[in-house]
DNA sequence: TTGTATGCGTTATCAT
DNA sequence: ATGATAACGCATACAA
């Protein structure tokens, strides 16, 4: 392996003058510089960040923790990330956590170990308080999703009046028995989007009925059994409202599968505006995050708190968007 | 910061017995084992890996190269990629390329530097000169996707027999005219499945008409774009077989506004199976790859690579299967 | 402008 | 069974 003697040995400088040249600093005139150059593009000479990261204790990555890579609402979140981590010298590492406490705890090693200079979380599985005590020692930054207790900086929309304006918008089509197909966890989104569907009703005079809520776990499987179960214990349903749009389009699948054509016999409305969700048959209406915005302020807020030593804890709100495609509109 | 000096003055012993316990190894009495271990609980020591690290010259972290962590196909490879990693106590960093070589020279660099023992590519954008040489001094595996003449390790599916199955299908319902729509790109995978697609006709006894092939770039979209030409000019078409599932189900959404129904007046065909394939409507009949047989088997490959210091070139195939669904069977 | 020398935290070799 | 110490590759304070 070349090091940074090598080089130094066959430009006849010392290793000193070798750093300052890798690292663009001055003191170096143009003519060392240039031989320098020279020789370390003729030895094919990489630096070993391992010696210049123990030196320097920090090595520019950072870690963005997901519950599940497949999932494609993260992928334009990871891009934000990625866009302003490149920008600040910063490497991402993407790691699935499966929704597992275990796995998550074994990435958060790498945190520990200094192997990363900070984390973004996008589903924490941990709780508030293992959540604070890595927060008081190391960079860390919620996406999306959010513990309220834990005293660690987040990012996120405001899924109470996201998940209102999207009931609003199927009872202004003249939809009065509204199902909803929410999820057994223990997100804060879940809580806040039921409570946006419940305001949502009372404000329009709608008698909230706790049968039309069904509860699956985000695949598209769960979505198509509750709506499945909705439609069949409930013939006077005429719109679903699902928490996810992977769930919708289980939904979706499931009105089809009952003879029911969507839009015409019954509405549906997603959240997430994944990827998918123009493209599905028929395309869906659903809440846009701005994903992209969301991960680049992510980031932002994470590359402070490295640079300030903890300091810094922040909570950011973004706006989100209804979109209204074929699933609602006849 | 807590470090190894600090437990061992804490403890009353060396260094040399922390790094002992800490790796396991033997020539320690239990009774000091046990007393530097409640030390280590007891200051909440975290071992800094960056020393570590560059003492073995080593990371135990290997960098996974995707084009794009949104593309559904790449879920289950990554999961088995995962899977071998944590078994053989690696680490995993995916990372985006964007299809974009200077990012994925950019993320190459970590392997110059000594951040990542190793690398699996999904795609590569570089040719095969450059993987060549990256494939003589450092471990790599290919995955999936492959350039032929690089002299580096891979593991994929016979993408020509799997296409050839594919078309098969279409012929034994009785389809004569079949649309192909491909990629403009230079992937193997791609001349493969165009060849196997010209051979299945051939061996028909179909005649091959240059014009029924349309080229898109894996992109919903690009799908719809395709099919909604190839049905404008042919209306003889009564198949479709698309490269991608992505684009398959830019050629259902396409038929459904050109007022066909699928799969009674159209049929279609992708290839992945990706999660989505089955969530669709109609469902899509389409190939299945073992992908996550082919994570696991890319990440052993890379492992005794590492192990090996860069010997076991091998090229591995594995077994595909034509998955058959609502979009081709009436 | 350039060089010398020290230390980052750890592991491993060689003594004891 | 345990300890002292050199080394890993690099950056940097200080000297020249």
């Amino acid at each position: 392996m070349i090091t940074i003697k090598d080089v130094a040995k066959e430009a006849g400088v010392s290793v000193a003058t070798i750093s300052r040249v890798l690292n663009n600093k001055p003191g170096v005139s143009d003519e060392t510089r240039e031989k320098v150059l020279s020789v370390i593009k003729r030895l094919n000479y990489n630096p070993n960040l391992l010696g210049r990261n123990l030196r320097r204790m920090e090595t520019k990555m950072v870690l963005v923790l997901l519950p599940a890579i497949s999932n494609p609402f993260y992928a334009r979140i990871v891009k934000g990330i990625e866009d302003v981590a490149q920008k600040n010298g910063y490497g991402v590492m993407l790691c699935n956590t499966d929704s597992d406490i275990e796995r998550e705890r074994m990435y958060l090693e790498l945190l520990k170990n200094k192997l990363s200079d900070g984390v973004i979380f996008m589903a924490p599985e941990i709780d508030e308080e293992e959540l604070n005590d890595i927060g008081e020692k190391y960079a860390v930054v919620q996406c999306c999703e959010y513990k309220e207790g834990a005293n660690v900086s987040h990012v996120s929309i405001d899924n109470y009046k996201a998940s209102y304006k999207a009931v609003k918008h199927l009872i202004g089509l003249g939809h009065k028995h509204i199902g909803l197909i929410s999820c057994k966890n223990n997100f804060l989104s879940t809580k806040h989007r039921e409570a946006g569907y419940k305001k949502a009703l009372e404000d329009s005079g709608i008698e909230f009925n706790p049968c039309y809520i069904r509860h699956g776990d985000y695949s598209f499987k769960s979505g198509f059994r509750a709506a499945h179960g909705l439609l069949n214990d409930f013939k006077e349903i005429t719109a679903i409202f699902a928490i996810s749009d992977i769930m919708a389009i289980g939904a979706i699948k499931a009105c089809y599968e009952n003879g029911l054509k969507v839009p015409d016999d019954i509405a549906i409305v997603g959240f997430d505006n994944i990827s998918f969700a123009p493209m599905y048959n028929p395309s869906l209406t659903t809440v846009s995050q701005p994903k992209y915005d969301i991960g680049c302020t992510a980031m932002e807020l994470l590359i402070k708190q490295i640079k300030n030593k903890g300091g810094n804890k922040e909570n950011i709100v973004l706006e989100h968007e209804l979109i209204i495609r074929q699933s609602t509109v006849k």
